[in-house]
DNA sequence: CTCCGGGGATTGACACGTCAACTCTGCACG
DNA sequence: CGTGCAGAGTTGACGTGTCAATCCCCGGAG
């Protein structure tokens, strides 16, 4: 590309496709979480707890275990975790063998709920986004997400960004 | 599509491309907003307020004027203005001509902010975004969120989403 | 004049995240 | 022995967003 060594700007092109780009997202994103939170009365996050929790052998954690599934700060899992507590879709005790250290276990409710919400959930998904693409657009988008996470990720230090091993959304 | 009646999930790959997405943009989202913040001080909330309030007449408008501008619900606009207040970036008044209603006007340092954090932030987004893609990567990604934005909008009941006064769509 | 409905905006309760400070306990080292 | 640091979790303060209830003031019936 032909730009100097000044720091460019977008054109006018360039950021509208970065306004579409980051609002589809986000009304996308609220719109899956709305659904799920109507059929379920879970969040997205509540989710992500209760299939890591699902997945886990005896349905427990530990609770720095679970942190490296969801890719959270240990901080949000605590807060969620308690309030997920509250609401008695999980319970914690202490880990027996390693004084430190706190297991999360599923209860009935919360394995019960995410039951109810894990299908229509996947179906949700389908319906809004893989339905609304072609697959041609689909490998678009994958290639630029990929792009896009190659650029970010030399850069990363912040978030998520789990070593992915497998499952669901 | 060859997908019969039946409501159909996604396959691993969709969801694989569904997850990158998500985390990706997520990612991405939270890279840029770091950025200004520590360069000006300002979440994109307060940003996009900010330039509302400085392309209006008089860098003013109507509380109902500028929840439009940035599809914002009421309540969240009004809880944004108490915050912004608080931090004298903008002042609101009881406008005259409507006994309802209050003037939203820019505060100098709101102005000056505003000013700081711009030319930064759009690099940033040329940093981020668009130097990451390839043209064809860009087009690819705007033919995708097209087709998500156009999907999704029969559905629009919720967010943002601009009422587009002339032509649908 | 009084009562009512409705639009504009605010408020309160609450969920969620982040950052930084803090607790608790085991272990290494002097 | 301590002292103290490191790892696992928790907590508190705070900013942000949502939903529902409320306030305020108008203008039009009765």
């Amino acid at each position: 590309m032909a730009q100097g060594r000044r720091r460019a700007m977008p054109s006018r092109e360039q950021l509208r496709i970065w306004r579409d780009y980051i609002e589809t997202t986000e009304l996308l994103r609220t719109r899956l979480e709305g659904r799920l939170q109507s059929e379920s009365s879970l969040s997205s996050a509540d989710y992500r707890v209760l299939l890591a929790l699902s997945e886990a052998d005896r349905t427990t954690l530990r609770s720095s275990a679970l942190a490296e599934r969801v890719g959270w700060q240990r901080s949000r899992l605590s807060h969620h975790l308690a309030r997920m507590e509250k609401r008695d879709l999980i319970r914690r005790t202490p880990c027996l063998d390693d004084v430190h250290g706190v297991d999360v276990h599923l209860t009935d409710l919360g394995a019960e709920s995410f039951r109810r919400g894990s299908v229509p959930h996947l179906r949700s998904v389908h319906e809004l986004f893989v339905d609304a693409l072609t697959p041609e657009q689909l490998a678009g988008l994958d290639a630029a997400v990929t792009a896009l996470r190659e650029h970010l990720d030399p850069e990363d230090t912040g978030l998520s960004r789990r070593r992915d091993t497998g499952r669901n959304s």
